[in-house]
DNA sequence: ACCAGCACTTAAAGCGCTTTAAGCGGTGTT
DNA sequence: AACACCGCTTAAAGCGCTTTAAGTGCTGGT
């Protein structure tokens, strides 16, 4: 069924099959052949599987760059993320299957550390893709609104204000109140933060950790300390609670990986968790179902954040929308074990 | 100058410019502005300065596809990656500097649970990447054998018996028996190895654990747990140690997220790490760097690999190599705080 | 004056596909 | 008999580039 030539490809050969060979080889036009190719319907019964089968007798794979040259549409989605987040391949994962339901491709780009977002960018654009899903992008609203003009942007997880582009993102401030909620359940009233520094989530989450906070009643016991999206500012945090010589019963931390530096720094001190503080995180990140860490999070449904920005995406393209839309996602609370009622 | 119709683009925009529309600003021919871009050498100083001039203030990039499909080229190293992986993405960051370095893009592939490795493989294909820098192929050697001939593939990090591509690995046998070394070193002789499995890496792991041992003439202190690569196994194998009664001073996990598992277990149940048990890893995750662990470890040099790679995908393609070529790079071990001597 | 040679430049032919308008034989209608 | 129409097929014109062979207009040597 599957014959190619004799040795092919890398080192001295047959060259890949064109539409061109599947014509002459069923005595038909290139023109029929890449409509039976693409499912257009107009050839008959007979046709269609006389191509299919002289195509699949030949190994033919369509040429991707040949087509979306031909016609002017690549049916690719680019996507930038960071290689290094784990939440970021997760959403990858769901993504590509949502991509392919719909019958677009997707093309990967990501930042390093001497590999910008805009270069990411570029070579996404180069390759033509149609629109671009930005996982997490930290470039200015003017700079991705300039970027909108070239191809409709859709921003995961990262609210835009003042640009009219699309969001696909989870509620940040919902997620801590949730959290402040469950701990207040529990009996905790000295609730310290551990935020994310200056970003556009850490301020939602900042946000959602006050006013929550507001809500109980407990206004003058807020207590926020600095932080950002790393294990070692956990830890320094930690430290600083400790030295405080001032412990709060419980501390909600930017994310999980903060959450993880926190633990190992108050445990290293020998506080029990969550005996004596009760730790918790945010992103549902694989390490913190770890058995070691077993931490209380919120999970942020990767799965319909990456349907959604997919939809968005399609919208955009092939149903001719045009007013930006932002879509945000209840997240949920993860309980495990780093919570618990206060002593 | 430039204004077509009405709205073209994403939302209203002019369509990108063309190389024609370059050439018609300076009132050259497209072949020459090509020449130009492209950098090569035959036009003269003033018409290249005029050249970059126009381009720049239209704003021109060049279309990917179209000149693929015109030079017959790419210039497109096809990766496959598990995105769930820490250690393959930081061997992407190095492959994006060692690519850039000889003028090829990079277009990256990931398996995911619904989407296999052929898939992923084929995507690349159909993007017409001249060569596939397979991160850690499962594929039996055949199937790889017959990639190759549609185009050279490069599997990384894992060795291929009997077929004949080219590998850039690091010396899994190697690396453990530095590990048993450094054990030895410290006094101990009880040592253990959780395994990982049936695959061909921890076989050599395997391998090398056994080597190493009777080098040292511990043949009969050869001791190997069934695990896996993950936490669990790890946990499993821990509590399996502990439950026998028959603690051994010191043990090699297959990789770390193994050593964690084990690690956890050990001190869950009381056990002194490294006090009375010695644990060590293998890849030098971003985990086992973390204070909480600060796991003793194996790199296994990820840009020294990601650059072996991209040079070997070159050679094929641009040097004419047609021999395979295996590389074998010597790992190093990290110590870090969970060996000690044994008590 | 003639030609060779040089330094540039370009017309034109694709690359492998899509797409449009036109073509074809046959059926049904008037 | 003339016509429209239908289902199917295809010729041909690109898509935005690269590349090759063929020009240009010079200079300088004879």
């Amino acid at each position: 069924m599957e014959e190619l030539g004799s040795d092919a490809g890398a080192n001295g050969a047959t060259p890949r099959p064109r539409l061109e060979d599947v014509a002459a080889r069923v005595g038909l036009s290139t023109a029929s052949v890449s409509l039976v190719l693409r499912g257009v319907p107009g050839p008959s019964e007979r046709t269609r599987q006389r191509v299919l089968k002289a195509a699949a007798e030949l190994g033919y794979r369509p040429d991707r760059t040949a087509s979306a040259l031909a016609s002017r549409r690549s049916r690719l989605l680019g996507v930038m993320i960071d290689v290094h987040s784990a939440f970021q391949a997760e959403l990858v994962e769901h993504l590509y299957t949502a991509a392919e339901e719909v019958g677009y491709d997707l093309v990967l780009s990501t930042q390093t550390r001497t590999r910008d977002e805009s270069t990411a960018v570029e070579t996404l654009l180069a390759f033509r893709c149609e629109a671009l899903i930005l996982l997490g992008p930290v470039a200015p609203a003017s700079v991705l609104a300039e970027l909108d003009r070239r191809a409709p942007v859709i921003s995961v997880g990262r609210r835009i204000t003042g640009a009219d582009l699309d969001v696909v993102r989870s509620a940040d401030d919902d997620g801590v109140g949730r959290i402040v909620d469950h701990l207040v359940g529990l009996g905790h009233r000295a609730i310290a933060h551990v935020d994310g520094g200056k970003g556009v989530i850490a301020t939602d989450r900042r946000r959602g950790y006050r006013s929550a906070m507001r809500r109980h009643g407990l206004d003058d016991r807020i207590r926020i300390l600095h932080g950002d999206h790393t294990e070692e500012a956990g830890e320094g945090a930690g430290r600083r609670l400790i030295e405080s010589g001032d412990l709060p019963t419980a501390v909600v931390a930017f994310n999980d990986r903060s959450a993880i530096g926190l633990l190992t720094a108050l445990r290293g001190a020998g506080v029990d968790v969550p005996g004596t503080v009760s730790v918790v995180g945010y992103d549902d990140d694989t390490l913190s179902r770890l058995g070691c860490f077993d931490l209380t999070t919120v999970s942020q449904e990767a799965e319909e954040q990456a349907r959604r920005a997919v939809v968005a995406a399609v919208e955009r393209l092939d149903q001719g929308r045009v007013t930006p839309r932002e879509i945000v996602l209840a997240p949920s609370l993860v309980v495990r074990g780093t919570t618990a009622r206060p002593r």
